[in-house]
RNA sequence: GCCGACGUAGCUCAGGGGUAGAGCGUUUCCUUGGUAAGGAAGAGGCCACGAGUUCGAAUCUCGUCGUUGGCUCCA
């Protein structure tokens, strides 16, 4: 007999050999329906391995994330069977569960999978599917398995397989279908109702751009056909809320092919907007303790040499900017900070002058693969909220758990509540990527690490994602359709003050290098008001939309009254127009909506006589005719409630 | 940069070897309207750009540019 720990804590016993689903039929048969996968000692196993000891056991249903990545991942195997049959010769890589569904990665040689292949690999996945073929895994001893691959040709399972263990091996049979495969399958192919091929991308072998490109092949897959439809439904709503979309309808931004590739354009009522954000930042950082400074959009190339950005991204970047005099060369500004630190060497300071906090909404332009582009998030001229801190040693934990604040109060303040914190740190075993001493890397990741647990952040740490010159601290937002961005971020960094010679005088009368920390509360402006476009709708806080309200008078002959309001609005600081246009109330108030006004109001004889206005909400809330006094309150009090001061 | 798809009026899109269509928007006229589309008429396009095939190309082929889903990259 062997003792079973389940997760509410209770132990049974059962017979030596007993499986997953085994045991899940005596606690119930609705589990036992239902149990995909399984956990025994945090490793994942078949739902029909025999267990040989005692150990804690989790079931997973298809409710439970675990559950969903076995039923993704299983499908990948359904789905790699179907393109092996229909395209004869392919040779297979890799096919694991992603967030949301599966990829397979395959080798088709000279063939090419486009989207119109997509419903004969649907339809031929789906068979396979209804076939309610057994998931069975089998252990293969790494000379059969190597010997099995080289007859196919494939070296991809053929480098995986050499990296493995002998005994440690196994593979994953269904139908037909062989796979190597670590294991953790659903029991059978039939329970697998739906399944919905996405998209297909080039990706490289072992994700190294000098490896061969295979062809990767994005599925979704649901036990019910209904949660496929819903889930479909789901993107296409996501995909009204794309910023690139709304910033159209809107009028916010635009690019122009003659500007270039990834130059927006900002429109006034976008331009506006971001100048909002900015008097709104530049508000709480006075408080903070910032000094706003401002730097030329050019430096000489030596500046860069000197940063060390030069030797980084130089060949990757704009190139030098040549001068009538020869030997001159000067860079588009890729980075603030080596202006800033140039702002710092102005004159010598004392620690007691000490932190000095330069801040400035410096536009920075990097040239950016052209496959990278993407709508505002992406972009080759973009501006940075940003700002560098010169701090002591012994300062650098304060100032950094200030700047955390400072984000967090700008994130919430926008609406964001589910950000992500990511610490990213070296990657030990590439040293050439980081400039720089390896004791103040070390000092400058714990520092981090210190300050993301003292604020109680839910962050996690990415090995190999830190700046070439220091590790950092990024806030992490996911956009309409679930990608992450980094949009604030935070870095320490000992060596720029270094490569710039920064110092300051200690109370040793001594010179000290000084600590720099980098940060962008917004990260950019254009991909900050991206994401919150996305995370609106276009449907901005009051305090920060572009038009707060619009006055739609019933026929022409109430215009004058109409105007008359909008002047007493805009006395009041209130942003608003007048739609005088012939048209019927219903049409404008029709619009009004589309463009997402907060406040239509409404005036006619009624509002005339009375001296009021009628108001609408936004989404049809009817607030009655009130008079103009109260409305300003109204609107007011609303701004004052959801924009705290830091 | 790489792989796949796409590019038709200001916007959203249909069409497709014989010289261009709809809805919305815009302009003019009629209408003077009360909480999500009042009516009529008109203007508006070198069908991204460049080559090629063809009697003829917006349509087919190739290339370029741009957009887009991924990969790689992201100071």
């Amino acid at each position: 007999m062997i003792k079973i720990t389940l997760p509410d804590g209770t132990i049974k016993e059962y017979s030596k050999g007993s499986t997953p689903m085994t045991i899940a039929k005596t606690i119930s048969e609705g589990l036992a329906r239902n149990v995909i996968s399984a956990k025994f000692n945090d490793t994942t196993v078949e739902t029909t391995t025999p267990l040989q000891e005692d150990g804690s056991l989790v079931l997973h249903t298809w409710g439970s994330t675990e559950g969903k990545k076995t039923f993704w991942h299983s499908t990948s195997h359904i789905v790699a069977q179907a393109l092996e049959e229909l395209y004869p010769g392919v040779k297979l890589t890799i096919g694991p569960a992603v967030e949301n569904g599966f990829y397979y990665d395959i080798d088709l040689g000279e063939q090419v999978l486009s989207e119109n292949d997509f419903p004969k690999i649907e339809k031929r996945a789906i068979e396979i599917a209804r076939g309610k073929h057994d998931f069975k895994m089998r252990s293969v001893s790494k000379a059969d398995a190597l010997a099995l691959y080289k007859s196919q040709n494939n070296e991809y399972k053929v480098e995986l397989i050499e990296n493995l263990e002998d005994g440690t091996i196994t593979f994953c049979d269904h139908d037909t279908f062989t796979d190597l495969c670590r294991g953790g399958h659903i029991p059978n192919t039939g329970i697998v109702k739906a399944i919905k091929i996405l998209s297909v991308a080039g990706a490289y072998w072992r994700g190294d751009e000098n490896k061969k490109q295979l062809t990767r092949v994005y599925g979704i897959s649901f036990p019910k056909q209904k949660e496929l439809t819903e889930y479909l439904e789901l993107l296409e709503e996501a995909k009204k809320r794309d910023h690139r979309k709304l910033g159209k309808e809107l009028e916010l931004f635009t690019f122009s092919q003659k500007v270039g590739q990834g130059l927006p354009l900002w429109l006034p009522k976008g331009a506006a907007l971001r100048e909002r954000l900015e008097q709104f930042l530049k508000k709480a950082q006075k408080k903070a303790g910032y000094e706003m400074v401002i730097t030329p959009h050019i430096g000489q190339k030596e500046l860069y040499v000197t940063s060390g950005h030069y030797e980084k991204y130089g060949a990757d970047s704009f190139q030098p900017i040549n001068t009538p005099k020869d030997g001159e060369e000067f860079l588009l500004k890729p980075m603030n900070c080596p202006h800033h630190c140039e702002i710092y060497n102005n004159k010598p300071y004392s620690y007691k002058d000490l932190p000095k906090r330069f801040a400035e909404f410096g536009t920075v332009y990097r040239y950016e693969q052209s496959g990278e582009l993407h709508g505002l998030t992406r972009v080759r001229g973009f501006t940075q909220d940003d700002a560098h801190i010169f701090c002591t040693p012994d300062q650098v934990d304060q100032e950094f758990k200030n700047v955390i604040d400072l984000s967090i109060y700008v994130l919430q303040s926008l609406g964001f509540d589910d950000f992500k914190a990511q610490v990213s740190i070296r990657d030990m075993d590439n040293p050439d990527k980081y400039i720089g001493d390896v004791k103040n890397w070390e000092i400058a990741e714990q520092a981090i690490i210190n300050a993301a647990e003292d604020k109680g952040l839910d962050y996690v740490i990415k090995k190999g994602e830190a700046a070439f010159y220091g590790p950092k601290l990024d806030f992490m937002v996911k956009d309409a359709l679930g990608r992450n961005w980094q949009l604030g971020t935070i870095q320490v960094d000992y060596t720029l003050p270094e490569r710039f010679d920064l110092t300051y005088k200690g109370a040793d009368n001594q010179l000290h290098r000084p600590i720099m920390i980098h940060r962008a509360p917004f990260g950019s402006m254009e991909r900050f008001i991206a994401l919150l476009l996305e995370h609106t709708g276009g449907n901005f806080p009051l305090w920060l939309i572009p038009e707060q309200a619009i006055v739609l008078p019933v026929s022409e002959k109430h215009e004058k009254y109409a105007e008359k309001v909008l002047e007493l609005l805009k006395n009041n600081e209130i942003r608003s127009r007048v739609d005088s246009r012939n048209e019927t109330v219903g049409k404008k108030i029709r619009e009004a909506e589309m463009n997402k006004i907060p406040f239509m109001l409404i005036v006619g004889e009624n509002e005339e006589e009375a001296n009021t206005i009628s108001v609408r909400r936004h989404g049809g809330e009817d607030l009655g005719a009130i008079s103009i006094n109260d409305f300003t309150n109204l609107v007011n009090t609303e701004i004052k409630s959801t924009l705290k001061s830091f």
